[in-house]
DNA sequence: ATCTGTCGATGCGATCCACGCATCAATCGG
DNA sequence: CCGATTGATGCGTGGATCGCATCGACAGAT
């Protein structure tokens, strides 16, 4: 025992009506396809659904319940419909963003916040971690697309340059490089230098520039994370050199920063998509918004600029 | 963008089994049709819901999102229907039954317990009003039918006997006519007597009966209902007569019932139905446990017999 | 009583849709 | 490099669905 749904629209117009001409008037079909449709509609659930004389057509007890059923499904559908539509518009949905902790919490908080006034059905889901995990999630199809630093670009991946984020020195401020305006990697390399993990993208950018200038930098301690990194500095037991980005996960501490300089360096903070495919509408419309960001030349921190 | 219950159907079980050939194998249909039901249905709602090259198929963020709203639509109809078929196997609805008062205090409960213990999805509504409006209700379809008892029978109306009611003296225990065994209509008409409203089905048949014996039959008393006759007598004011049915109504007090003879009077209480109309299937299982119980001779008041 | 307009049902023919068969190109496993 | 298997597609057929025209039944007007 099956329904159509052309079965159940047809029923259900006829039965609101209580008229096979004027439901075919508002359907915009024949009179004899209602008149059809209800009698296979009948046959195939094996009970009279209206009593029609030639003058009246009113619900057996059957059709009352049928009706009632065919408003349900018939609404389930249009619902349905309506909610694909608008996932397909990019108006509901969900856009995962995959990126690390410090474009998390410092770059990201106003863009979502922008997106969101725009878009309130959508929801955003942030998956931070470091830059392997991070690109992980993206090939693996967790994440929508990544905002990350990009040590070998796999092939798979397609980058979008977004911001470039300088290193500045990260020192106490009673420390005497705290004086001069800027700071080099030659002095840096003079002093402890407090690192963070090995699995850092800042870790390894601060590695080749100790190498430029010629600096082993065997690191004074190591820390897993930034606001440990931080505790470290306020206690005195060394200096670091960290991206613009991340000194708000610093913490608050006696902290002065300082342009590090000979090199200048900085990490490129890109958009990295999955090749050749095509991104889910909701998705493009958060790119957009960043790039409506980018346009306008928002506020960034110190130190961080629009690539 | 519309998408019919085939595609849906198509679509969600080739996204369910992320193979087209598999999920043809478990819906009976070639491999061709579905590959057109899901082409067709991408076509319709304009965007690409399965990736597919020769070897795999996954879904797309548009597919995740149609697989589960395909769900969601084809549950309501799988439900849908199955509740229809429900209904029309008289598992689940309503059944309304106008009746007396009496019958439905006196002799549903025990229908109404039985039915419910077999059918327990069907609700019982009991629309109890004295004579006109009990039949009112039957004739206008607000009951699909009536236990009542009949003046004049309406011819749109069929009846079926059910059961018979006889008529009993109705007397205070320091009453003198409360030592005979029997007690006769002229007996009761030198009393005063205590009658019950005139629109009652139970006043036009004493009246009848006290006609039969000559009598005049002027009320001492006239009360709307069962229980203040009751407190009537109770209090010593008069006699009445009551069918045997309604004395559990009379509430309690230093009754007496004796039977009424000279004439034997009883009413027959019908089971009243729309004629020339199929009873929805689950009025017709009411009856027919109806009919069961009269089939076993279950037990009824003293007073009361099957017709 | 008869006529007339309107109702839903139905015969008919045209059209469209959905299906399966057969086959193709692409790809994977051996 | 070859056979097996995948999903896509050309093709022909059968059934479903449609509108048109018409029918019989009935209500209300005359």
């Amino acid at each position: 025992m099956d329904a159509t749904l052309r079965q159940l629209t047809a029923y259900a117009a006829v039965a609101r009506a209580t008229s096979f001409t004027a439901a075919a008037a508002q359907l915009g079909v024949s009179q004899s396809t209602l008149s059809r449709a209800v009698a296979d509609l009948e046959r195939q659930v094996g009970a009279q659904l209206l009593e029609r004389d030639t003058r009246n057509v009113q619900l057996t007890a059957a059709g009352t319940e049928a009706l009632r059923i065919a408003e349900q499904i018939l609404g389930a559908h249009r619902a349905g419909m309506k909610e694909l539509d608008r996932f397909l518009l990019g108006e509901s949905g969900t856009v995962a963003v995959a990126t690390l902790p410090s474009v998390a919490a410092v770059l990201l908080p106003q863009v979502i916040s922008g997106f969101r006034t725009e878009r309130p059905r959508v929801a955003v889901r942030l998956l931070d971690g470091l830059e392997r995990t991070v690109l992980n999630r993206v090939l693996s199809g967790d994440a929508d697309f990544a905002i990350t630093t990009v040590g070998v670009p796999p092939e798979r991946l397609e980058h979008r340059p977004l911001v470039r984020d300088r290193f500045v020195a990260v020192l106490r401020e009673d420390h005497p490089l705290a004086d001069r305006d800027e700071v080099g990697w030659a002095d840096l390399a003079r002093e402890p230098f407090l690192a963070v993990g090995r699995d850092s993208s800042v870790r390894r950018l601060t590695d080749a520039a100790f190498g430029q200038v010629d600096a082993h930098a065997v690191p004074a301690a190591e820390a897993g994370s930034v606001a440990t990194v931080g505790g470290l500095v306020a206690a005195g037991l060394g200096v670091s050199a960290l991206p613009a980005l991340v000194l708000p996960l610093l913490g608050t501490g006696p902290f002065v920063f300082r342009p590090l300089v000979d090199p200048v360096v900085d990490r490129r903070l890109d958009i990295a998509l999955r090749a050749r495919r095509t991104l889910p509408r909701v998705t493009e419309h958060f790119l957009e918004t960043l790039e409506d960001f980018r346009a306008q030349g928002r506020d960034l921190p110190p130190g961080v600029t629009w690539a």
